[in-house]
DNA sequence: CGGGAACTTGAGCTCTGTCAAAGCTGGTGG
DNA sequence: CCACCAGCTTTGACAGAGCTCAAGTTCCCG
């Protein structure tokens, strides 16, 4: 096992207001930032490289880690002592959430790329909570995010095809991406297709005939990570999902 | 589609006091009870028989809901029409907190048999978070020990098989009974083969068969919902899961 | 007591997993 | 700077777990 170096991140004394996270952080309110600071909020930003976990199950649960930059996979090992992948996260995302009431985190979480991310102290996330409604609110909707998405899952995996559970996973990276302003045509998949395979319950190769069919299919190209969207329409016919506007084809934000 | 009445529950004005669910609500302190009554929550418990909805997709998202006896599943409809459950509740249990963020109830709750509840409205209960340390605590506690749950489904999902899946299930069920305090070895299944196969992500079939199996191999014994575990150490086998004492032959509970 | 819903059982088929092998590729050391 | 190697990915062949369709059986409720 590789040992995590955590490396502190160097001349960066105030993150929170030059995060340019901030609508994906836990306020949007400037305001709120000074509050996050004088509640010590967030500790110095930290970053691991590929490989390198953030924590692992067992250990103790003290913070919440809110990730920046870069992809961190979540999973657990089964008693068989096979990995199982329970999740992605893309900066912006808070990992750890799960562990609040063992008081130890309950999975491991480890980097795809080099990430780095800030770490919350729970018992001052939890007195800040207390002070600021925003904080708090904002808070309970991620939360509430996460328990969705679950169950959104059981229904991807009760319901889809393999081909169905690829594409509806491409077109929930997509749908991403865009939200955080980034390409809605290309995706570099920052994991191994066996960690893909596992998080959709499928065979890695099954994860991989899939990819290709949809290559032969005119949907996509493939290239080892990186995904060329050809066709995003077919993509959600294949997914049986209904593609939001973010994603049309002409790729406009909506402005509102 | 039946109506959904709700029946206020009559001649309990201070139900939190009297719930004996104190250890499984928000707060074992009776103290904190109180503060519960100051804010108003809860709102007069109501009741529900077998069918009708706690609520639908789409209804405004306004209260969390706390489960008091009977049995609740959550279930969303998929584009295609059909529908997948995505949990069973039981007394003590949050329904509604995956709606936070989008402000409207993001799947439904039907009772699986009579049922009574508390509606704990949520800007009271962010209010009340925000004052008892406690409560805010316990709350999160809740909600984390959801999204644990909702990753241990997608491992379940991930790696057993049809037969492992329906152990695991009973054995799950058979942990939550110990907790309430009910038994170890009799399980009365509230819901239909087809919820159960839909959540576990099987057909219908294959579940009875499974069932079945069990039955021919005297794990336990099933006739329609009864279910009798003869065999909680084959059972705990079958599911390739760890029984903890709780579950233990001799029924004893650990008293600390 | 009858009808319908829920459940079980059976037979056949298909999707996906498993096993095996070959192709790539990026990183490392000579 | 190039060659090699380990790990990742793809492809192929095959088998089997679980799905589908269909027909019984049981049970509940009116």
């Amino acid at each position: 096992m590789r040992s995590a170096k955590i490396i502190p991140l160097a001349g960066h004394e105030d993150m929170c207001s030059e995060c340019g996270l901030t609508a994906q952080c836990l306020s949007k309110d400037p305001a709120d930032s000074d509050e996050l600071h004088a509640f010590e909020i967030p500790a110095t930003p930290r970053v691991l490289r590929r490989g390198e976990h953030l924590f692992r199950t067992g250990q103790p649960f003290e913070s919440i880690i809110v990730l920046r930059s870069g992809a961190v996979k979540t999973y657990m090992i089964s008693l068989g002592g096979k990995e199982q992948v329970v999740g992605f996260h893309l900066p912006g995302d808070l990992l750890g959430i799960d562990s609040v009431e063992s008081g130890e985190h309950m999975c491991n979480a480890v980097a795809l790329d080099t990430c780095s991310f800030c770490t919350l102290p729970f018992d001052k996330l939890m007195r800040l909570c207390a002070r600021s409604r925003t904080i708090q609110y904002r808070l309970f909707s991620r939360v509430s995010r996460t328990i969705l998405h679950g169950e959104n899952m059981l229904l991807t995996l009760g319901q889809k095809s393999a081909e169905q559970r690829v594409a509806a996973f491409l077109l929930r990276l997509l749908r991403r991406q865009a939200e955080r302003g980034y390409s809605t045509t290309e995706i570099n998949l920052p994991m191994a297709r066996a960690d893909l395979a596992s998080y959709l319950a499928l065979a890695v190769e099954t994860a991989s005939r899939v990819l290709t069919r949809l290559q032969e299919a005119g949907v996509l190209s493939v290239r080892r990570s990186q995904v060329q969207i050809l066709d995003i329409e077919a993509l959600g016919q294949a997914a049986e999902e209904r593609i939001d506007d973010l994603l049309r084809s002409d790729h406009q934000r909506q402005v509102r």
